[in-house]
DNA sequence: CGGCCTGTTGATCTGTTTCAATTTGGGTGG
DNA sequence: CCACCCAAATTGAAACAGATCAACAGGCCG
């Protein structure tokens, strides 16, 4: 594991700093967080940190897309979810990480010592209160997923999983319309709780519907959105 | 909806506060408390709110079980957690709830105005500390959730099911083994991601092998918890 | 060039749902 | 107090969605 202590200008320079938790802190508090900070890279594949390790480091994902999942006594995985850059990681008000987390693809990550990000969080009201608002938006979407996972059939859980990610990829501003997968088909299937297999003939099922197109496994173009929509069956 | 003024010493002879958000004020920070809050009694089957509801209000259980939902179009239901006394309810970081909230059975509510309540946020900095280490075991146990719906079978879910109100119940005190189900067959299946067949087919099952007695379908007498715990499969 | 990992497709199998019929139990009014 | 009523729970039989098992294609890397 390689972390790099943070040149004194990170922060100024970051181009995720308003999506992130730091996007709360004003020029002059910034050097505080920055003084705590360091980087940290991630090859894909390679774990973050396990479910059960102590949890004792906060991140903030500024490359890349992280793993987070669970396991059984038997193998069987559930992904809980992917983080983009601008997530907030190691949120864990127990002493251990509750699920683990792993690079799916080059990871870059800004590490915080707890003890000091603590320090920071009593010392910057408004930055506790970001993390309460973020926990919050990460709880209703956590009962999304549940919703998803427990009352959904195949088509609406890939339906749902692919509006997700366009929903998050339209905020970090691509185009229309056009989906990058950096997880595999396991790491989708794991996520919404079907087989690889079921996954795969579910995406030929929507292209053959002429609901995308799939220049490569990894590349989704999303031609009728509205078909997905009625698919994901949300209720508003 | 009847909504009464709380006398001036509901805080103090309250029986739940230290498991509640309350528990960290003290004595002399309690009237601040007191004095913004109201007691509600909602009957069974009542709604606390509605998803999508604006979220204006602060809640806190002190006596029966809420049940939380969410709905798909077609009125698929997922019930995403139970509440019992003690749990703290309405924490929504959106203008509105994200969730539908109904009483079980009959409840009991301590009630918030939300701009009071986040006025003494400000003002108790250790009550916002509590609430995001509250947010923080729900997101846990969301997560956990996630893997039961996603990858457990029929009766593993049962099974975890089972457990968890165990354990929520011995906190509460209850004598060991013997369970209480406020909710029906079918809150649990909306839960746990089954149908109400599955649900009671499963109990028989169960029943079957020993590891359960059901005196009648709303007390569960838990008769070999090792075999729950090994259904249930957590890794640790 | 060859091997391997990922994805796709096909055939079969199984757990859970669905549909349908009873049974049980708690609450209500006579 | 008892009989009735209705909702909830249970049980059975049939249907089905998705899992499992298996084979094969394609791209990437050594």
């Amino acid at each position: 594991m390689v972390v790099v202590r943070a040149p004194g200008s990170v922060c100024e320079t970051c181009d995720i700093r308003e999506t992130a938790i730091c996007g709360v802190l004003n020029p002059d508090e910034l050097p505080r967080l920055n003084a705590i900070v360091a980087a940290q890279n991630v090859a894909p594949q390679q774990a973050v940190f396990f479910e059960g390790d102590p949890a004792d480091t906060l991140y903030n994902v500024t490359r890349g897309c992280v793993r987070l999942s669970k396991m059984l006594a038997d193998g069987r995985r559930q992904v809980t979810g992917f983080l983009l850059p601008g997530d907030f990681l190691g949120l864990a008000y127990y002493e251990s990480y509750a699920y683990t987390a792993e690079a799916v693809d080059a990871v870059r990550l800004c590490v915080f010592p707890r003890e000091k990000f603590q320090a920071l969080l009593t010392e910057f009201p408004q930055f506790e209160r970001r993390l309460l608002s973020r926990a919050s938006n990460e709880l209703a979407s956590a009962q999304d997923q549940l919703l998803l996972l427990g009352r959904k059939g195949a088509k609406e859980k890939l339906a749902s999983f692919l509006l997700l990610l366009g929903r998050r990829a339209r905020l970090r501003g691509t185009v229309d319309g056009a989906l990058d997968l950096p997880m595999t088909r396991n790491d989708i299937a794991d996520y919404i709780g079907l087989t690889t297999e079921t996954v795969s003939r579910t995406f030929t099922k929507l292209v053959d519907e002429a609901v995308l197109e799939l220049p490569s496994p990894q590349h989704v173009l999303i031609k009728r959105p509205e078909v997905l929509e009625d698919l994901a069956g949300e209720f508003h």
